[in-house]
DNA sequence: CAGAGTTTCATACGAGTGTATGATTCATAC
DNA sequence: GTATGAATCATACACTCGTATGAAACTCTG
């Protein structure tokens, strides 16, 4: 019952790519990017991954576990990442102005990274990134809350701080308008465009572009509520 | 086989409101909104609408048909109202020059409203709105796409005409910004904020605000691409 | 080589799925 | 009052689902 504790010894040396927990989680990412979590069965899954339907009982225990692992092993890099890049640019102003561009450079420039690097499953991320906010499963939203809550609740206050003439409601309405926005627009990068449009570029261009466009959003002077 | 033809005589009158065919789409869009679509099963949405498993056959036929009438039912009027209030602002302008705000209110006004009205499921539809664009399911990604193309097509045409200095590709990807945007907010509102936020506010002045946000996503010089 | 521990495998179970069918009830029209 | 068609009902069928289990196959340690 119990097992599982990751003692095991040596096996497949260090950087084995192709254990076949890994082997699972990548079919499973792409499978839940592709088809939405509910859609997928196990079965799916151990199917293309070539493996046996015990796997996911010995590797994972249920199949919410593994949904977990999957997000965790994207997310939580983002989430670090995002954190130290605050962290850092909060430190280098020390008690002078914080610099909005800064901030929001902080906040989205490791999710559009990953999201347009293949290496770290590229464009899946994306779709996956945008749906995990919007998928009804009860246990990833709470996993998910878990992971977005610190990160808004810091950088709402680095906001607040860059821009004194804004209220916490503005910065914090504003700030999901431009998370819906960025999920938004990684999905659109993988589907193909109407006409003739031809969105395709790189990953340091789109950063600039949504940081430069996320400044404006957050200079834009509302109507107050 | 094929009945179904609506040729009912008369029976519960004109306006009765709690047709079953009526309490089974207004159970199963909740359900959708509240659960996602594939974890709604048929059998659960009868037993909330207290029919029998065969009025989901003898109404809608199969799962996939009531789907696209729970949408349908939703996302019509939307598109409707949508163009509509774009050919009344073309034609006002005649030769002259279209509005910025203008068009963006033509797009954003009917959603906002749909969403934020009791009466036409409220709160649900927003919900719905926001993962519909989302959902993996193939039926309804193409029914959607179907509604929500032609909509894009003409407003990229009227911004463009609103503001000659930007591209195609800069009208498309800032339209799909704000949709985004759109929902992700939709989808908040009916989240309880943390801290003490208190965001609720009057659909009309929630449409003011949005508006005048994509105005400035708009105006906002962004770099080339 | 022997042995222990990790990992795979085939198979089973019960529950829940969408859909189909044929009988039954009901309201209306003649 | 009876015939007609719409609507509701109980029930059945063939699958698929997530999970569990116990035996077999591995891989390394000593």
């Amino acid at each position: 019952m119990n097992m599982k504790t990751r003692t095991r010894p040596v096996k497949r040396a260090e950087g084995a790519p192709s254990d076949t927990r890994e082997r699972i989680l990548d079919v499973a990412e792409r499978l839940f990017a592709r088809r939405g979590i509910d859609a997928v069965s196990v079965r799916d899954i151990i199917r293309k991954a070539g493996a046996n339907l015990g796997a996911i009982n010995y590797h994972f225990g249920t199949k919410r576990k593994l949904i977990i692992a999957v997000f965790d092993r994207r997310v939580s890099p983002v989430t670090k990442e995002r954190l130290s890049a605050l962290d850092e640019l909060e430190k280098a102003a020390g008690d002078g102005a914080l610099p909005v561009e800064g901030v929001l450079e902080a906040m989205f420039r490791p999710a559009v990274l990953h999201a347009m690097d293949k290496q770290r499953g590229g464009a899946v991320f994306g779709r996956l990134m945008a749906r995990s906010m919007m998928e009804p499963n009860p246990h990833l939203e709470s996993f998910m809350r878990g992971q977005i809550e610190p990160i808004i609740r810091r950088f709402d206050a680095a906001l607040m701080r860059a821009m004194p003439n804004l209220t916490l409601e503005d910065v914090f309405w504003r700030m999901h308008l431009l998370i819906g926005g960025l999920h938004q627009s990684l999905l659109m990068l993988e589907r193909k465009p109407p006409n003739g449009i031809r969105l395709r570029m790189d990953a340091e261009s789109y950063v600039k572009r949504f940081v430069a466009f996320a400044a404006a959003t957050f200079r834009a002077p509302l109507p107050k509520v």
